[in-house]
DNA sequence: CGGCATCCCAAGCGATACTG
DNA sequence: CAGTATCGCTTGGGATGCCG
């Protein structure tokens, strides 16, 4: 019995729905070959709150994706990296920031299309 | 002036969200290769709503990642395809959701423990 | 069969205040 | 600096009913 996305019992698809978070992505395109701490990945991802990153770090740590090494020294001192894991699912995710950015131009004229005909409907 | 999805003010992060969509990997890798029918979809990708469907399948037509075609007959027959710009996304999805199938087992022992140690603590 | 409108509960998420 | 807890608005999304 092979695990199967398309099965919503399948343990797969709690996995999708980590990558498919809103934050997730962004997260492991940024710790991408590097550590960072809490403020620097909040500077580094724009618009993300304390409260989502937090959240996001913690559910990506359980998962085995990132891992957190805190520094016991004042001021408190914490590190976010990726685990081998989280290291063979950031090139993917990646690849979709990627896209993304890349194919920005085409998606904004489908939607504009798409608006006008709306528009003109 | 390159496209950032790092900047919330950008475009592409838009798109990210897009793709961040918990039903919208699902439905691009299903569209793989083939056309599919509303019914069929729905059947495919286990647990989606008929709302969720129509809703995921509305957002990526307008941008162009999806294809509509209508033929009026009845009963209404309604195929949707992937587009040449969906087509350059989805082995991008697929490939993620194959990380979700493959790593489930090493993602789950992180979970259990991580489980047992908030448990134990 | 495909799909839109409505209702309504639940989850997401930002803002804020507080701790170490 | 890093993190938790709480509040309250906003959104997500299932269920249902009606229409082509």
């Amino acid at each position: 019995m092979e695990p199967n996305v398309f099965d919503p019992e399948c343990g797969s698809r709690a996995v999708l729905d980590l990558v498919a978070d809103k934050w997730s992505a962004l997260v492991l395109y940024a710790l991408r070959g590097r550590a960072l701490r809490h403020a620097e990945l909040k500077r580094a991802i724009g618009g993300i709150s304390q409260k989502m990153l937090t959240q996001t770090l913690r559910s990506l740590e359980a998962d085995g994706i990132v891992r957190r090494v805190s520094f016991p020294v004042v001021p408190p001192h914490v590190e976010y990296s990726l685990t081998p894991l989280g290291a063979s699912l950031s090139p993917l995710l990646t690849e979709v920031c990627r896209w993304a950015e890349e194919h920005l131009g085409e998606i904004q004229e489908s939607r504009d299309r798409a608006g006008a005909g709306a528009a003109a409907g």
